[in-house]
RNA sequence: CUCUCCGUAGCUCAGUUGGCAGAGCAGCUGACUCUUAAUCAGCGGGUCGAAGGUUCGAGCCCUUCCGGGGAGACCA
């Protein structure tokens, strides 16, 4: 049991006390909600005969007593309304205790009520639900911290990053500000997803535990199937699924996926996140830009009115077409050098000159890539496509149609950071084999996010896949722009953290095992005995003398404790 | 993994050169029938992240560890 404060205790005394009074603090029945705080204030002003016989529930976030009448503030899933509460109107007969006791004394901040009531508006001119009907829903035993504001100044804010995103439930109760991220977040996904069933594409879900993770370019998680006493990977991506579903002949399929990646956790990277992944057929890179930017413009209109989003300094437009250039004019562009036509120990070269770090395992895909995302990549604030990466950084990418050391590919540049990538899928089975294979060479020279080769999605690919192409899109990132967080943690609801550790608590049983009475072993913590092994560090006749004293200040009907027994528990120590 | 900052009451934070642990809010007791960061009077509340060290004496100095933020390294 853990050592409980001054306040914790209080609230438990209040729920004990409610029980006595016949008030059960968690009822089973549910309880009638007619009006929410959010219409209330909106819809009031323009008619004031509405609302004169609510119902409403929620949390009890303040409360300002003036003897026999109170206003606090009631907190439900819309939002906060003030409640007016007159203790002849909640108690008219000449039993005050509903009033006196159970509303002054035994409710805190954060209990859940219900009331009944009717809406009017205060001398001070703010509207308040004028209160008739009381009824406890919810004690709650733990103060939550308490958030005050003032003209849209904010006091005491609950602000500790640690503890908002392990206890993202009192986040939410207490910071505003946190609720409206994750509503926009759905907001973001249900825009994404009527665009997509718009053009009447289907909504799949594909396997999460697979046996050979693959699709991307990274390392997995590992777990383990019992019955089938296999080794199962938690997907680091679900392209490879979704294309055998083009194969088996949908001609347009998305999922919004769950991936997991065992890799570095920083402010853009979660081990877990999400993506949108869809397939087209009979499309290419192209026009896949184009859907790609249409997409973000509705979603952008839909979440702010407008395509132009502000994100950190500056304001991204949406609005599409977005700019076009392929990797090595970008390259070219921002270093001045032409890696065009490179090879292996040049571009080698060329890294050094830049002063960008290699090492041998590193491909020519893999040095252009470097360079890319050393000296290129955070430039690109505004949207831009960036197209046609090297052959050997793609291997389930289509080869260009003019360039066959080139793919047909795009990656998406949003704010200096990827948010979405996209190819002319291959289709052509004996290519998408000697590429994996040249990954698995990769693999040999010691890249450890080679990709695996996934037999079965060749013997798809061999049976015939239409020209398809891809889109990935990460939703978080996304979230972070439309939303103007800096950090992934801000929109994912619990973002993964070391786990707790939870100090060692020494009860009074871990004394008990040493023979110990229960009425001294209760006493240890305060007779400055914080645990067992700290016995042999204190004198015995010091034992003696503390317990003692405190029999006689705590009156306890006990015999005093002799010396024998104190050394007893110290032998037991040993 | 490296550097750096932080960890003090339920919450937000002070804490001097090393010398009796503080404030506001929250809580408790009381007053107050339209308040609003309500107000007024009074009161209580601490493993100063943990362990060790230096010292007559440590919230403060040193070491190690734990947790978190930021920057980098690695990495989509």
């Amino acid at each position: 049991m853990q050592q409980l404060s001054e306040q914790e205790i209080v609230r438990r005394n209040a729920l004990d006390e409610m029980k006595k009074l016949g008030i059960n603090p968690y009822p089973q029945a549910m309880y009638e909600v007619n009006a929410y705080a959010k219409d209330i204030l909106e819809q009031f002003p323009k008619d004031n005969t509405l609302f004169q016989e609510v119902s409403m529930a929620g949390r009890m976030m303040s409360r300002r007593i003036m003897g026999a009448a109170s206003f606090t503030e009631l907190k439900d899933s819309t939002g906060r309304v003030q409640l007016y509460i007159k203790r002849d109107d909640v108690c008219p007969g000449e039993d005050k205790t509903m009033y006196n006791t159970v509303f002054k004394r035994l409710l805190d901040i954060g209990d859940f009520i219900g009331i009944k009531g009717f809406v009017f508006t205060t001398q001070m001119g703010e509207i308040t639900v004028h209160v008739t009907e009381l009824t406890v829903l919810s004690k709650s035993l733990r103060p939550l911290p308490v958030v005050k504001e003032k003209d849209g100044q904010v006091y005491d804010a609950f602000t500790d990053p640690d503890q908002r995103y392990r206890q993202r439930y009192v986040d939410l109760v207490v910071n505003d500000p946190v609720r409206k991220i994750f509503e926009m977040r759905a907001r973001v996904l249900r825009s994404m997803r009527e665009f997509l069933n718009e053009k009447g594409y289907l909504e799949v879900e594909t396997p999460i535990l697979q046996s050979i993770p693959g699709g991307a370019a990274a390392r997995p998680f590992i777990t383990h199937h019992n019955a089938l006493d296999i080794p199962l990977y938690l997907r680091i991506a679900n392209e490879l699924y979704l294309k055998r579903l083009i194969v088996g002949g949908y001609e347009g399929v998305y999922e919004f996926a769950k991936d997991f990646r065992n890799e570095g956790m920083d402010r853009y990277h979660n081990p877990e996140f999400t993506q949108m992944e869809m397939y087209v057929a009979y499309k290419d890179y192209f026009w896949m830009m184009e859907t790609t930017e249409q997409m973000l413009e509705k979603i952008a209109n839909d979440l702010h009115g407008t395509t132009k989003v502000q994100v950190g300094d500056n304001v991204i437009d949406f609005a599409a077409p977005y700019k076009r250039i392929s990797i090595l004019d970008a390259i070219k562009e921002k270093t001045g050098i032409d890696v065009s036509g490179m090879n292996e120990a040049e571009l080698h070269a060329t890294c050094q000159k830049l002063g960008i770090e290699t090492d041998p395992s590193m491909g020519k895909g893999k040095l252009i890539d470097e360079i890319f995302g050393e000296k290129c990549e955070h430039t690109f604030i505004q949207p831009t496509f960036i197209t046609d990466y090297p052959v050997e950084m793609s291997p389930l990418c289509k080869r260009h149609r003019e360039n066959p050391e080139l793919t047909e590919r795009f990656e998406l540049m949003v704010n200096g950071k990827e948010l979405a990538n996209a190819y002319t899928e291959l289709n052509d089975p004996i290519d998408q084999r000697e590429r994996f294979e040249e990954q698995v060479k990769l693999a040999e020279k010691g890249d450890d996010e080679a990709m695996y080769i996934d037999y079965d999605f060749l013997r798809a690919l061999e049976y015939g896949m239409p020209p398809t192409s891809g889109m990935g899109i990460g939703i978080d990132r996304l979230t972070m722009f439309m939303t103007n967080q800096a950090s992934i943690q801000e929109v994912i609801l619990f973002p993964q953290m070391r786990p707790e550790i939870q100090a060692k608590v020494v009860s009074s049983s871990d004394f008990m095992v040493l023979g110990m009475p229960e009425h001294w072993a209760s006493l240890m913590p305060e007779a400055g005995v914080a645990k067992p092994e700290d016995l042999a560090e204190i004198k015995p006749t010091v034992i003696q003398q503390t317990l003692n004293g405190l029999r006689k200040k705590k009156k306890l009907d006990v015999p005093a404790v002799q010396m024998e027994e104190i050394q007893s528990w110290i032998e037991k120590l040993k």
